[in-house]
DNA sequence: AAACTTCGTGTTAGCGTTCACATTCCGCCC
DNA sequence: GGGCGGAATGTGAACGCTAACACGAAGTTT
């Protein structure tokens, strides 16, 4: 009795032997290269249908020296950029062919960031996708390897790694300049955590539209992303009877600002209007509506793909910024300043 | 003038050179087998710092058969299950070693979890963490092929494979008790889509609890998770009087509600109490704050990695499962029937 | 003291690809 | 019709690692 010689799955070899050609002649035809009867190639291509020969990427990326795996970095948040955006890149790498090996870092201090790329290098793959919306100037980036490719998505514009963004100090000033429009003369801004770059520049959008327009420049109330920091945002703002505007730098801080004002009876949009950041898609229900800024968040995971994959394909780590504009939804959480109740 | 020969990350080899062993001695130090002289080691470890090596996994799972990759397939949503449980899910594989391929699904139907799998299969995975809580009923997971170790997560209790998941009935079962408990009698049910696992074990709590207590056991309005279907469904509740209490089947959906009664001026809960489900990070701010029930998805990713890398380890594809408890969580949307305005 | 063990280490042969080069085939020109 | 050139295919050696076995130097038994 023979022991079982099927046990293993199926390799090149056997593949060739099965449609009586070399190795060499089943990778050309995997590859795409153009010397190949095509005779030949249906003849491969029925042995590995046949077969349900599938390539082992292992051995390719060992013999090629490049791998069709793209590292992410995200941070760990249930945040609607982080999350909506890997699912995108996600997406565009699968239909490009390439897998997406996903580290998660609690916060984006060096140390972290420096062990999810060691752990992602480690797996040699062909370049990085770093969400982690990082200050740069803390230069936490610099411990990227200088020969890996690289993009970061969501960070700082002027950045040494090439990047997408969405402009978000136009953003900044879109809310601003809407909460203006409607007479509003002292417009609060809650901005996110001071180590978040999107944070700071959209806090530098509010500035600009307030300077431009002659209004009053409150300080800065500085949340952390969530729900219960702009609440404890709201309960201060309560003893400020002037402010009649908030700009929440996100839709949950919104949320819990919308909360605080419930419960110390102030009406929005009667008394204060309010508006958020990102969309989210909870946010056209919240009491009231929340005008918020819309990102494309999905067209920014498929412009990094594309972006890294240029890189890896040229083979040199080229810097270039790709910038989105946002877009401002209107729903009811603002009105005119001085408006009836509605 | 020579070519410069240090272009190439430092293999095996090089290590052994520098530390004028064997490189199977170099092998051996990495993965820890014991006959090594402690001075061997040390010199070996030593070489390895100085050279910054290390190890190749393409050469390391070609050449022993084993790669140290999970594969994690999920839902394409924001929902908080499978996302908190794709972090943790990271976060436990590579503190054990491992890393984590994702791909994502925009439904759960055969096809795309066929593609997803042979997607991961390609990569030659050690195993597989589902998070799509798919109806095994309709056996998309006959698709795995039967020697990959495979884990789902938030999926069919009763599944051929093995898995980790919330009790959803005890869940659907507690929700509806608590408004029992306040002395409500018609408690409508708004459940998740019909193809969500989960969404029907709800239903099924929900009902016996009703049948339990002998109350009328009103008609089920089937949602998709979506505050949009909440709302929707809230719009419908506004001609039924009699219904003094909702358990909505996630928080969502609740928000949903919350912003249609609020509309229609029915109070929360003076005058319909509502149970949600999940308790997201931002049930807390709602208008009113949301009671809810809570699961614990870092708990359901730690045990699901634990249990994948067990049938790993074994070489057999072992079906376990483990059920963890829900948690009520009460705010402020419940209150007793016929209470004072708050 | 010869004959086993055991420990520590080295040697060799794969794993399944791709790469560089060698070879064969075939049509075409002079 | 012999020689040439490009297209089609084959051959052998990497890639960096692990597995299996071989081997010498100890220590242990008889």
């Amino acid at each position: 009795m023979q022991p079982d010689a099927a046990e293993r799955p199926p390799a090149m070899t056997d593949v060739a032997k099965a449609a009586a050609v070399s190795h060499q002649t089943v990778s050309r035809v995997l590859n795409g290269h153009p010397n190949v009867r095509p005779a030949t190639r249906d003849r491969v291509l029925a042995a590995i249908e046949q077969l349900g020969y599938r390539p082992n990427l292992a051995a390719r990326a060992l013999a090629s020296g490049r791998s069709t795996q793209l590292g992410l970095i995200t941070l760990n948040t249930m945040l609607l950029g982080p999350v909506a955006t890997l699912y995108a890149v996600e997406r565009a790498a699968r239909s490009s062919g390439y897998s997406v090996s996903v580290t998660s870092v609690g916060s984006i201090d060096r140390q972290s960031l420096s062990e999810s790329i060691s752990h992602l290098v480690q797996q040699s793959v062909a370049g990085l996708i770093i969400i982690a919306p990082v200050d740069s100037r803390d230069s936490a980036l610099t411990v990227l390897p200088p020969e890996l490719p690289a993009v970061s998505v969501e960070a700082d514009p002027e950045s040494a790694v090439s990047g997408v963004t969405v402009d978000q100090e136009l953003g900044g000033y879109m809310a601003t300049r809407h909460l203006l429009d409607l007479g509003h003369r002292t417009i609060v801004h809650i901005c996110g955590p001071t180590d978040f770059i999107e944070a700071g520049q959209r806090v530098v959008g509010w500035r600009r539209a307030l300077t431009e327009a002659g209004a009053p420049l409150p300080e800065v109330i500085v949340g952390d992303w969530s729900a219960q920091s702009g609440y404890d945002a709201g309960r201060l703002l309560a003893s400020a009877p002037d402010v009649t505007a908030v700009f929440a730098a996100n839709d949950n801080m919104a949320l819990g600002l919308l909360r605080a004002f419930s419960e110390q009876g102030r009406s929005v949009p009667h008394d204060v209007s309010i508006v958020g950041f990102d969309d989210i898609a909870e946010a056209g229900f919240f009491t009231p509506p929340l005008t918020s800024i819309r990102q494309d968040f999905a067209e920014m995971g498929r412009r990094s793909v594309e972006l890294l994959l240029r890189q890896i394909g040229s083979g040199v780590r080229s810097v270039e910024h790709i910038t989105l504009a946002p877009e401002l939804v209107l729903r009811e959480s603002t009105a005119p300043v001085g408006a009836p109740a509605g």
